[in-house]
DNA sequence: AACGAAGGTGAGGCGCCTCTCAGGTTACGG
DNA sequence: CCGTAACCTGAGAGGCGCCTCACCTTCGTT
């Protein structure tokens, strides 16, 4: 690739960052390309679609999610793991609307890095030190995800940091000591097909 | 008003209905008109505007939400009802696309028919039970409906009924046996204010 | 029956965004 | 220094959805 294509890569990219932060995935290209510096023809010529802009402005949050995850593990304590791992893939969300567009569509395209089962790996640790509550899954991560991205982008202009709260809130809902006794349930968790469909990045 | 206006007027909201409810809020005006088998010019007539065709087609729920309020205020026990309550407008929520968005995007307008003062008592009323934690305020309600709302938006095709999972785990997040007795939530509720903005038809 | 007002119609203007391509420019190996 | 392949450019075609308005139809009243 010549330099100068190179070059304008990196603005694009950089543009793309910034725009995608501020105001999520469906900013037009043209703004995007304007914001380089350059013509709409190049960055089509860089990023022959939207969805390949998009995965490579986000391809540092995989890096990024399993870093967090493996700093996890090494928690001293299972649940206080989990809890930063959830915490950590959630201020990420909260700090850039476009990732918060990404991990509810999600649109990002590719493994994150083994993200997925090493997250398997912080869910089995605190099943095992009996913190998280046994009838929970890995699937139902996503419902986490999806629930915290929602007030996140309802609230984020109005009262940022609300979302603590909602977190903290789903996060007492999963300890072990929360499981209603009484009944099950009331719906079995996603399984492992539907995840994949409706978060191909977790596949 | 002219009875082929009433007529069309009702030929309008049924098409109306019937693809928010499929398709979301953002199906084209165009396509509404041609459904009901009326010019857009006539749609236009009836509705100067979308958010005005929005409310008439949902004018109902908001008695439907009153009415699942009132119910719940007469169960047996408090939390029960409480519960009810939450799944009823969920069930709303998770039958109807557009009614969705209405809820995320607090685009119905309007006071539904005193159902804020009723659901204060119905938390209230939990509160008083022992049964809702009492660091949980009515305003924490929105992150229930924001949360549920994202999960049967994410699942409805592959999933529907997953909700019904999410919900029970953030109800049990809700009761008074959950609460992290080490530490306080970490960010405080939305105020009065807060909510009212992000959510108008609660104001 | 006749008339005025209310209503219906749909082509077309507008703005927004996506995507292409013919023509000009630049990098870089030889 | 030259030639060519790679690259950049931006006008414009095309699609979509919103909204208007001049003209015609129908209702309902007298």
């Amino acid at each position: 690739m010549r330099k100068d294509a190179v070059h304008n890569r990196e603005r694009l990219l950089r543009a793309a960052r910034s725009l995608f932060a501020d105001r999520g995935l469906d900013v037009p290209l043209e703004e995007i390309a304007r914001t380089a510096g350059v013509s709409i023809g190049t960055l089509y010529n860089r990023f022959p679609t939207r969805q390949a802009l998009v995965e490579a402005v986000f391809e540092d949050r995989t890096a990024t999610v399993a870093r967090l995850a493996e700093e996890a593990l090494t928690a001293d304590d299972a649940w206080e793991g989990f809890v930063a791992f959830l915490t950590g893939v959630c201020e990420l969300q909260a700090a850039d609307l476009g990732y918060n567009d990404v991990a509810v569509r999600g649109a990002a395209g590719g493994d994150p890095a083994g993200g997925y089962s090493l997250m398997r790996r912080i869910v089995d640790r605190a099943h095992a030190s009996g913190q998280l509550r046994a009838d929970v899954t890995l699937e139902d991560m996503a419902f986490v995800t999806w629930g915290i991205a929602a007030t996140v982008r309802a609230t984020f202009r109005v009262a940022p940091g609300a979302w603590r709260r909602h977190l903290a809130l789903t996060l007492d809902g999963l300890r072990a000591s929360s499981a209603s006794q009484t009944r099950p349930l009331p719906a079995p968790p996603l399984t492992r097909e539907q995840t994949a469909l409706l978060m191909p990045e977790c596949g």
